[in-house]
DNA sequence: CTGACTGCAAACGTTTTGCACGGTA
DNA sequence: TACCGTGCAAAACGTTTGCAGTCAG
């Protein structure tokens, strides 16, 4: 992964800002505002909060990131993937990424509303087997 | 639907404001707060924001109510109901419930994590059929 | 009568904005 | 060099809290 690369594919300027985001996006995955300042920190020290988040919504705009909403939980970002599910656990707040056939869903959303979808957000809360064990 | 009785039976004081919200709630399906508030305005036109996060909140905490997060928008809120997707229209945000059958969902999330999942969010975005004609 | 609810104002946390400076292309 | 990004400070926004007065049970 050239993070330099990929941020210009999608139009953004290359600054080592926006590389430390991406690089830490792209390793851990999913990441609130917090983290994702806290991470930088160690880089930037003198880094902005303003920074970050003029950096996320610019790279929002460019759906090179996208926002998770999840219950109970603050938004956390990840870098634009195949359309997928998330698992979030509800002791550790883990977050996976799952990939599931939603044909069969769709298609019952299809013939229950006539209606064209464009997008999904489908988000499972429950216990990692991890968490389960204690 | 008797709203008084309904909060007593989750354990909430019945007052006017309170009656009129979950009025609001069975009547509309969802609201975010801004639109809950304006609703209420006409009802008691001195109310303050402040009791309407109040009783959310209180309402929230028995499980009466619901917090509903939704891409790109603000959260709307809806009485407790049984399990059920949402659809969005992206162009005249309207939201409608969706009862889908999610046991070939569940059961593959099942397969591929083996954690156990507690509850779903799950949010259809695109065109509903009356903006699809325009 | 007592405790809980309301409405107001202030406080708080989060996100955005304006501006001077510095860096990218 | 011209424009865009950065970092700081202030502003804006949404939500919560404290308090005095009022209401429900």
């Amino acid at each position: 992964m050239n993070y330099a690369n990929t941020l210009k594919n999608y139009d953004l300027k290359v600054t080592p800002q926006r590389v430390a985001i991406v690089q830490e996006l792209y390793v851990c995955g999913h990441l609130n505002i917090d983290q994702l300042y806290n991470k930088l920190l160690e880089k930037f020290p003198s880094i902005s909060l303003a920074t970050i988040y003029k950096n996320m919504n610019a790279m929002i705009e460019k759906i090179f990131v996208q926002e998770v909403k999840i219950p109970n939980e603050k938004s956390v970002y990840e870098l634009t993937k195949e359309r997928h599910a998330h698992f979030v656990c509800e002791c550790c707040k883990k977050i996976e990424d799952i990939h599931l056939d939603t044909d069969n869903l769709l298609t019952q959303v299809a013939q229950k509303t006539h209606y064209t979808i464009n997008s999904t957000s489908l988000v499972f809360n429950g216990i990692c087997s991890e968490c389960a064990q204690q």
